[in-house]
DNA sequence: ATCGCCTCCTGCGCGC
DNA sequence: TGCGCGCAGGAGGCGA
């Protein structure tokens, strides 16, 4: 579900109810998640207060004074803060329950996410550590794309969803990146021009940038924490529009499976 | 090393 | 209405 907008929504409708408080209690409803949930995580949480929520690519880390918790929704998670007292659904595997009587609860149907205790410093766990530059900081430049491709022959759309090159474009922000930079997703990574890769940075950054603002794009099911839909949907260019017209030249959008993704593009407009 | 494909899982919408 | 099928916003892990 979830891609970085989304993710940076959650933080933003969370980080206040939780930030700063102690946990007064942790329930592990399910813990087949990606990997299996710590059953021990009371031991590592209990009475510890939350030193500090970020984001880091799609992953939430929450701080404490002897490790960090890592939280990543998959494709169907998702965070609420709730009143303890309501009783979790079937799909709500895991809560943290704090002193000021707030529940951050995931909720995830397919669970594809995660929820991760580390000892060591989070930028060195390994889900973390090879992880690419966030794609709106300064780091994210156009040399820097142009260099990390030379000699690579994956399609441009798989290279730019690798979160080892950059982190946070999913599958929606892609097509939406490459239709606004002009550039068709099957072209190889290594063979486009600085120039062009100038365009792709600045898409990026406009893409991700217009999606937080709005509050991320719910297609089926997302939702801020506050329960509030993301109104990006509403500016989506070619995501989801196969067969429909290209708002700039008329053409017919094309739907094209690229490493087993649904990839939306114009092939008048993307060359 | 690099790349492409498969996989984990449930729910939903569509066509018959 | 009911059923089966294909598809869904991620990404680790495997085999070639």
């Amino acid at each position: 579900m979830p891609e970085l907008p989304e993710v940076e929504t959650t933080l933003k409708g969370i980080s206040p109810y939780i930030d700063q408080q102690k946990i007064k209690n942790i329930n592990i409803y399910n813990p087949n998640m990606r990997w299996p949930v710590d059953p021990h995580l009371s031991n590592h949480l209990l009475n510890k207060s939350l030193l500090s929520i970020i984001r880091r690519g799609k992953y939430l880390i929450l701080t404490f004074d002897n490790g960090y918790l890592l939280l990543h929704l998959g494709m169907s998670g998702s965070l609420r803060v709730v009143d303890p007292s309501i009783s979790p659904e079937k799909h709500d595997h895991f809560e943290i329950i704090f002193n000021n009587n707030k529940a951050l609860r995931l909720r995830d149907p397919r669970r594809f996410g995660a929820v991760v205790w580390t000892e060591k410093p989070w930028q060195q766990h390994k889900l973390i550590k090879h992880l690419g530059p966030e794609p709106l900081s300064e780091e994210f430049t156009a040399a820097y794309l142009h260099k990390k491709s030379r000699k690579k022959t994956v399609c441009i759309k798989t290279f730019i969803m690798n979160s080892q090159v950059v982190v946070g474009v999913g599958n929606i922000y892609a097509s939406e990146s490459l239709y606004l930079a002009g550039i068709r997703p099957t072209i190889n990574a290594g063979r486009i021009s600085l120039k062009r890769y100038e365009s792709l940075v600045a898409a990026i950054k406009q893409v991700l940038a217009e999606a937080i603002k709005q509050g991320g794009t719910t297609l089926r099911d997302f939702s801020s924490p506050e329960g509030k839909p993301g109104y990006f949907a509403q500016k989506l260019q070619v995501y989801g529009r196969a067969g429909e017209a290209c708002y700039q030249c008329d053409n017919l959008i094309k739907q094209k499976t690229i490493a087993n993704r649904a990839t939306y593009y114009c092939t008048n407009c993307q060359h």
